[in-house]
DNA sequence: TCCGATGGTATTGAGTCGATACCATATTGG
DNA sequence: CCAATATGGTATCGACTCAATACCATCGGA
């Protein structure tokens, strides 16, 4: 049977798989990967900050990649109202229009292909795997929005939350992104 | 609870997580996965052409890999006797000194932390997922020599296999290496 | 109103990666 | 036996990745 190291080794193997399929429409791993969390993150999160926490990086080694997709007319920035240093991340149309191109869609049919249980389970362990690495180097979850101990749900149904920690308003929408700030209930 | 949308997510981040890890030391996560492949060959694949197929890049690139292990003084080429074209490479003792410095230790500490059940499960997903993704781009498996179809066990104990294939004997250890040649028995 | 903290950018140097071109050594077919 | 072709590797180029360092502007508090 399969021991430990094995497991392992195929762990390695698919985060390989997940890097090469990043090379899909003359793109690069790391372009996809922002793309891909611009599409995932409420505004508040949609920032070079938030980009660098998510993916573990260095500031001006994200600063870079976000230029590069800036030139490429993926990705505008605008000033943030309210603090002049940040900046505000939006994918533009052209960008938007990628996302369905991402080479990620090959493994995700390959899990879609799985028997419901076995999705499940993997699905704890992955879930699991990331939530221990991501303590071990105190990274943030980024995980979903209503699921946050900061988020109060509209109990009267007129389609509005609140954020108590931003003390901001949310749209229905945006309960499914994800946040920089999220912290489970 | 969680979609398979959110998993996908996961796995693109446990992928990153990974990749992350490889700046250990000084080094770079190639030049980590080249390592670990070389612990793990046997003779018949440890060349710059198994490793191009294992990682599924260009020969280009892993060439490049190498002659910068090759320079830090952690891989060995020596001429393959029987094939002037080929090359065979080995780790030197530096090289083998730095494997128990990989940073996937922490990911493996994760692992091990999970319950046994939940261990075998994400394996059996995780196998799944690479054995179809690797289908989709024609990449060979890469498994274990004594899970292979040409693999035949010395019955009398000797200690000496043999691979019908390449019609070599096989040292007992050699059995638990990876092999480029192997399909699953 | 300083002063430190925070959000970003600029620059540099080593490495990654695909693409292309190239070389030497097999292998195959006539 | 000897072309033609296939195979295993290397060399070079250009765009990108990444960490490290230095730097700048704005924000927030004492």
């Amino acid at each position: 049977m399969r021991n430990d190291g094995e497991t392992i080794e195929l762990i390695e193997r698919l985060a390989r798989l997940v890097t090469n399929e990043g090379h899909a429409h003359g793109m690069k791993p790391a372009q996809w990967e922002a793309l891909r969390f611009l599409a995932r993150a409420n505004r508040f999160s949609r920032t070079p900050g938030g980009l660098t926490a998510y993916l573990g990086l260095t500031k001006g080694t994200v600063s870079q990649t976000l230029m590069s997709l800036e030139r490429a007319g993926l990705v505008e920035k605008t000033a943030n109202p309210g603090d002049g240093r940040s900046v505000r991340l939006d994918l533009t149309e052209k960008g938007r229009a990628l996302l369905p191109l991402d080479g990620m869609a090959t493994i995700k049919q390959a899990f879609e292909a799985l028997p419901l249980s076995l999705r499940a389970s993997l699905g704890d362990g992955v879930a699991a795997l990331v939530t221990s690495a991501l303590a071990a180097r105190s990274g943030r979850a980024f995980g979903i929005c209503r699921d946050c101990r900061h988020f109060a749900a509209d109990a009267r149904g007129s389609g509005q939350h609140y954020c108590r920690l931003l003390k901001q308003p949310l749209e229905d929408a945006e309960a499914e992104q994800i946040c920089q700030e999220q912290e489970a209930a």
